[in-house]
DNA sequence: GACAAACTATATCGAACGATAGAGAATGGT
DNA sequence: ACCATTCTCTATCGTTCGATATAGTTTGTC
């Protein structure tokens, strides 16, 4: 039969009753995780195969719906454990506090440098929402209403917050997240172009501190510096 | 037999022994690539498939094999035509000397807004071109060479001329390029996102219009204003 | 240490994929 | 007006897809 553990989050302790034993089952599960994320990531989800990802994980294809209950949700939950790899690198930084009305310049600053550090080490993240987002379906309305919803507010509160103090230029909430994310993404999830284009060797450490730098003097001007903001 | 036209380009004239005519298959052949465009850009190479598109294209699978040597050859057809659109979308603006050193402040300016409205209403180029930067692939190599290293290097000649001069931002050329495509990018690029993010209207005139006033803004800084360009 | 449950591995299903073969319909050249 | 050529359409090929059935293996619990 086909109905197995499915859906279960790895939090249940070993009850004696119903259920037995995780070890190597865990094992399994993360490997295709893992291996889905970086299928989906490079080539999509209608492109990724359920061979290749069992392949690249070390076990075989009907692992994936004996574990996961199809590929659609073996695809939900490669896309809840990269957001959940982003919220641990962005845990470090205070980002949550990002929508409280008390946010200043060099807070926006250090999220935004924040950012650029982590979707550099991430790129399947932004790879999968980007191949999703090309084209509507109901796998893009779960990411949306799931993970993207909340931090589009978070970064529209921020900068309207700052807006309306003049505290940085006069431009919408919106145009600034679609620039913003894509200003910092794109050079990662383009990596193989940007190795063909600039040589193996451009998107280094180096380039992600100039990227994080250029980026906050291009959102939020050259450092205030002396007192005056230049507003109105 | 499987070897008609194939890769001959529109521009034969009517020679007498070896052709005979192309009335409808011209035709064909357009309506094959515009649905192609409009496949590959929604579910990528892999996931779009040759059924879809000839449909699409009100037409027959095989017609693909008939006018196009391959799956593969269509791709290509597809992404010069894109591209040809793209080239004449930017012809009204004078975006071919933007690498000459005698570049200005406003020309650039007048070149980013020409790109924000180009990309807004085709949207499929850099879908196809995020779809296929996402990995390495033969593909990928083709447009590269074919489209993409000539556009870089005119801008960062541009960004590299007033850098110099210090009439923008002292920030590397590699880093500007990304954050310019991401951030003029990712909004039409994201289009079905951002109606379930923002709402069916977000994405208007009136957005591209904040959106190329915005990034001029934020990439060149606030108008000169004042006569004085602050370079010595 | 035995046994039932949990997990893994092999075999295979029907559907969809890209591509090809070849019959049929349309058309420019004479 | 005809005909050779070009283009279109139907049928079908071999492969790969996601999913399932089922046999085999491992392991926590008693």
């Amino acid at each position: 039969m086909a109905d197995p553990p499915a859906s279960s989050p790895s939090s249940s302790p070993p009850t004696s009753a119903t259920r037995r034993r995780q070890a190597r089952a865990d094992a399994t599960r993360l490997a295709l995780i893992e291996a889905a994320v970086h299928e989906f990531a490079a080539h999509g989800f209608e492109g990724a195969s359920t061979r290749a990802i069992a392949t690249r994980a070390g076990t075989h294809q009907p692992q994936i719906n004996y574990h996961f209950e199809s590929k659609d949700e073996l695809w939900r939950a490669a896309v809840d454990h990269v957001f959940a790899k982003l919220d641990a690198a962005l845990a470090a930084h205070q980002i949550e506090g990002l929508g409280a009305d008390e946010i200043t310049r060099d807070r926006l600053a250090d999220a935004i440098r924040a950012i650029v550090r982590a979707v550099a080490q991430l790129p399947e993240l932004n790879r999968i929402m980007i191949q999703e987002a090309t084209a509507d379906s109901d796998r893009l309305a779960w990411i949306v209403e799931r993970h993207t919803r909340g931090r589009y507010d978070l970064l529209a509160e921020a900068w309207g917050s700052l807006r309306r103090r003049r505290l940085v230029a006069d431009i919408d909430e919106t145009v600034v997240y679609y620039a913003l994310i894509g200003a910092s993404t794109l050079a990662y999830v383009n990596a193989p172009e940007a190795r063909r284009l600039l040589g193996d060797h451009a998107i280094d450490d180096a380039f992600v501190e100039a990227h994080a730098d250029g980026l906050v003097t291009m959102f939020l001007g050259p450092e205030p510096a002396a007192g005056g903001a230049s507003a109105d």
